[in-house]
DNA sequence: GTTAAAGCTTGCCCCTAGGGTAAGGTCAAT
DNA sequence: ATTGACCTTACCCTAGGGGCAAGCTTTAAC
């Protein structure tokens, strides 16, 4: 006995936006659902369980690219465990390096935020910093 | 005697692509400049050094909107350091956060991956993370 | 002096991953 | 019957660009 769910019953059900739902059919992450005489659309239940697989995987980061492989993993019976664990691999290198990335900006920053007053003075490293050889003029 | 430069030349000797300058310009971080009769934009050193000025911003990651309040505090004499140092911690803050959460993705998804076999049996630990109730079914 | 290449102009569409809003149709309760 | 909540599509907005097209200008070679 398939409980039907309305669009926003689904978003809540899921904890995603009904806007992102229709997003991520348009963007053929989701078969289209039924559809109503007046044009509602119905999920079963075995698409609200896809909603709730996009919902974790954006938790962990996955672009929309990387979670229309994922389910499609996901839904094939013959799929190889290496396949899913390759995906996971690349998206954390991409994860380290924006980490690193972030990490840089912070430190270098930091250090110049650490030398800059604070105070009424117009004088300050961070702004020094930034313009070009050590000179406004 | 001011060396005035093409968009091309300007993008070279700033690091930022003439595309990039146009878009600064049009959002209104650079005042219009000169053009010659024929509509090509020049710019003098002291626009260069605004270009370079906001290279530099970009590399620390801060936004545009952040570089254009970066910008009006370099040009103002009047300023006070503790503005400009009270912009820095904000972003400090942000890159902070993000940092956190991709800390937080990376965490987790690293101990799934490595409960994951990557070998040619359809079982792995993440697919079953993301999907809901531990069943496909 | 002419011509071809490189550079410039504007305008448009694309990307990620959605948010917001508007105009209009539908459903359920009062 | 009306009201309010919900649904539909379509469009513009965000940040920070990439890329292309059509057309004009400048420069350099021949």
């Amino acid at each position: 006995m398939p409980h039907l769910l309305t669009i926003g019953e689904a978003a809540t059900a899921s904890g995603l936006s009904a806007k992102m739902i229709r997003n991520y059919e348009q963007s053929g992450l989701l078969q289209k659902p039924a559809r109503t005489d007046a044009g509602y659309r119905l999920y079963n239940q075995q698409q609200l369980q896809q909603l709730k697989f996009i919902q974790q995987a954006r938790k962990l980061g996955f672009s929309l690219n990387e979670i229309r492989s994922l389910l499609q993993l996901w839904q094939n019976p013959e799929r190889e465990s290496r396949a899913v664990k390759q995906l996971a691999e690349q998206h954390l290198a991409n994860i380290a390096e924006k980490i690193a990335e972030l990490q840089n900006m912070q430190q270098l920053l930091q250090q110049l935020a650490n030398s800059c007053n604070a105070d009424s003075s117009p004088d300050c490293a961070i702004l020094a910093a930034l313009a070009p050889q050590a000179g406004t003029k």
